[in-house]
Order: C-alpha cells, then sequence, then structure tokens
DNA sequence: CACGGACGATTGTTACACAATCAGCCCGGC
DNA sequence: GCCGGGCTGATTGTGTAACAATCGTCCGTG
C-alpha cells in the first residue's frame, strides 16, 4: 500500500554508523575503548574509507571523540559533561514550554496534547515492563515530544541530537524510582509546564542531575 | 617565540573545509549552487575523498545540505530557517543570561564583563570602519561573548557552531542602522541581560529577526 | 500522450599504496 | 643515574584508480 521505496536504501555508511551507535549504547563498546580503524573496518566488513564516514557521523553525535593523527575512541563523559548536557537540555526545554505557552496558553489542542499523552503512555509501559533501556529511550522520547510540540525545527533537531548522548550518559545509571514512579512524576510535570511554569523545567532538570551524579558515582557494586 | 608546533598541521580536509566556507559566506559559492565533487576536487588539488570529508564537515554545520546519491549543494536559507534560527539563539542566550544572573546577580566580576567589553569595542570600530562583513562577524562575536560568559560550554558550543549559519543568513542584508547605532543597542541591550531581565533577550531577537526579514525580502534593487 | 527502458552523469564504495604523524624504545652523553 | 635524540613499528591521513549503485533524462513504443 504505501509507496514503493522513495528510501534508495541507506548508505553502507550509515547502517555502519547506526550498527556503531547501538554498539556503542548497549556497552558492547566500552567508554574510552579505542577504535581503530583497520580492525573496525575489517569486523564490519567494509572499507577503511567508509568507516572514517561512520565515525564522522558519530564524532558529530558526540559519541566518539578523535583527535587527527591520535585515532578515535568512545566518549566517555564525567559528571562536568553531564551538567554541562544537563544545561543545553534545560535551556532547549524552556524555551520550547515558553513558545507553548505563548501559542496555546494552558489550553494545549489535541493536535499538540495527544504525542505527549502517546509518549508518557509509552513511557508508563515501559517502566511496568521492567526494561531499564526501553525506559532510558521512553523517558527521552517525553520529553522530546515535549519539544517537539513547540514546532521550533532547529530547537527540536538539538535536542533529538542530544538523545544518544545522554542515554550514553544514563548507561550504567540503576533505575531509582519503583515502576510507575518516573511516569507519575512526568506526568505531574508535564501539568506543570501546561500551566506555563517555566521553571518547572529548571527543577525538573536539576532533579534529575542530581540523581543521575549520585547513580554515576557508584557504578561498580 | 611562541612554543614550536603543538599542531601538527591541520588536516587537509580541514584546510579544505575552512576555504569552502570562506567561499560560501562571502559570496564566491552562491546559495543553492551545486557541488560536484570531481570538479570540486580537482579545483583544489586534493581527493575526491578529502573533498567529500570537507564537505561532510560542512553539512554539519549546515552550511552544505547533501542528500545521498543526489549530491550537495549550499544552503539557501528562508525566512523560516531564519525564525528556526533566531529561536534556538533565544533560547541558548536567554539561559545564559539567567546562568550569568544565577551566579553574579547584577554585579559582573571584571573576568566576566572585560571579554564583552572587549567585544563591544571590536564592533564599535568596525562599524567606523565601514566594513559591513566586519560589522557582521563582529556582533555575532558580541553575542558569543554574552554566552561563553556564562561558563556552559556546551552551550557555547552549539552557539558557536551557529556563528557561520547566521554569517550566510546575514549576506546581503543591507544594514539598517546609521555607523554607531549597532554597537549603542548592544550595549542597551547587554546593560539590560546584566540587570538579570532574561525577557530583553526575546526582545532584542525579535528586533533583529524583524530587520532581518525586512532587509532580504527585497534582494535586489 | 502515457509509459517503460536505455544511457550518461554523479555519487557511494572498494582496494591498494604511500606520506605524515604518533608512541614507545633503545642508546649515548652529561 | 638520568636526560635528550634518533630509530622503529603502528596508526592515521591522503592519493589513485577502478567499479557499483543511483539519478535524471531522453527516446522509442503503444
Amino acid at each position: 500500500m504505501p509507496s514503493r521505496r522513495p528510501d534508495p536504501g541507506p548508505t553502507s555508511a550509515a547502517v555502519l554508523a547506526g550498527a556503531l551507535r547501538e554498539q556503542i549504547l548497549d556497552g558492547r563498546l566500552a567508554a574510552g575503548q579505542p577504535l581503530r580503524q583497520e580492525e573496525l573496518s575489517e569486523r564490519h566488513a567494509v572499507s577503511r574509507h567508509t568507516l572514517r564516514s561512520a565515525l564522522a557521523t558519530l564524532v558529530a553525535e558526540r559519541l566518539v571523540v578523535a583527535e587527527p593523527y591520535r585515532g578515535a575512541r568512545v566518549a566517555d563523559l564525567d559528571d562536568d559533561a553531564l551538567v554541562a548536557l544537563q544545561q543545553l537540555r534545560c535551556a532547549l526545554e524552556t524555551e520550547a514550554v515558553r513558545l507553548l505557552h505563548d501559542a496555546h496558553g494552558d489550553a494545549w489542542p489535541t493536535a499538540v496534547r495527544a504525542p505527549v499523552e502517546a509518549a508518557l503512555a509509552a513511557l508508563e509501559a515501559a517502566e511496568q515492563a521492567g526494561d531499564p533501556a526501553a525506559t532510558a529511550r521512553a523517558h527521552a522520547a517525553v520529553h522530546r515530544s515535549l519539544v517537539d510540540a513547540a514546532g521550533s525545527p532547529r530547537i527540536s533537531e538539538v535536542c533529538a541530537g542530544l538523545d544518544a548522548e545522554l542515554l550514553l550518559l544514563l548507561r550504567g545509571v540503576r533505575p531509582h524510582y519503583p515502576p510507575g514512579a518516573l511516569a507519575a512524576e512526568h506526568r505531574a510535570y508535564v501539568e506543570e509546564v501546561r500551566r506555563g511554569d517555566t521553571d518547572a523545567v529548571r527543577r525538573h532538570v536539576a532533579r534529575s542531575t542530581a540523581l543521575l551524579r549520585s547513580g554515576r558515582g557508584a557504578p561498580q557494586q
């Protein structure tokens, strides 16, 4: 039924970048691990050129850091990177909430509210299923749906580009919440921002940052 | 006198990207113009591979848009792109101003104020010299110094990445101000934000957007 | 006039080679 | 003993030439 494929087929470099991103996010490629071009290109059965191209996209996503002639390695993010990232997310989401309130007041039309509600429901489902990785993705999706609702494409895009990095930051963080608490907290949060309380964004992000810091402090045991 | 060279020499791809960026920003490569790999690689005496690498960095900077198998072309930005970009800049600079006020109140230490003052002085000088391109760069530098003062590296970085795109947007816009007016307006603006008036950011950006839209409306004559 | 296939142009990918740089090691001089 | 210089292997950056995949277009057929 859908038209055949406007999609010519993603390039090899793109699918390779996707595979590497997946391996980084699920820990098969550990933080700080060097990424040698020859080894990786052989393992994935591609040319060294296309591997370099894939690495370049991952560098743009900040999942990989590279310096000329010294090679690339999986990014390992410290607490400073966490707070810097959260400050950026706070800037984007605060402005998104302000744009939403300027456009709709506290009576969001269903076209705006529906995706957020769907994301909240998905978060609740993932939490009940007990899958930490899926919960983390669903959590990111809630915030993304909120920012997307503002209808500012560049803000949305930067926010989307932060998702992978945020998931990398979340790796190894034990859930602090009993199942359902995260969804409930976010339902309340969405309600606050719907009333135009932009400070709620700051509070929410600050709380999240504090929890992540404490959760990352003792990764072993 | 300075240490010999911590710099191993920028890679060819990097200098090529710089050259292409310069050509795009000064109009030698017109907006919308296709960028053929073979032609450009021959003209700049580099391999097609390194050209592709340079193009990838320019795509990341949004000076070039590319789609697989269909080639790359110089970005041509419309009014929608302008307002989307300005919304993003507003988000970043508003948060920067808030961070500054949270950290220092309205008594900024000299370490914070000095770079901003220097950027303002440079803007005034460029304006008096009557060089529109230098004025545009100095104007961008004022806002960047303000954001950098907040000390949030990720916000600064996104903001810096927007500079080239903003300069591209400004191409062909006639100055609306008599010499000195831009610097004066920004001195007043900095004074407002120093007092913690985050709404001043929104007003400033909105005014700038309106002027740019009217200036871009009739590029010829 | 619609439709489908052939054709050139352009991009994506590969293989192999070489130059440039890095990291470590050995070695001689103070 | 320790410090600095040069050598060496490893790794990355770049070049050359080719081939495969895709796009856009033109052309012939019905």
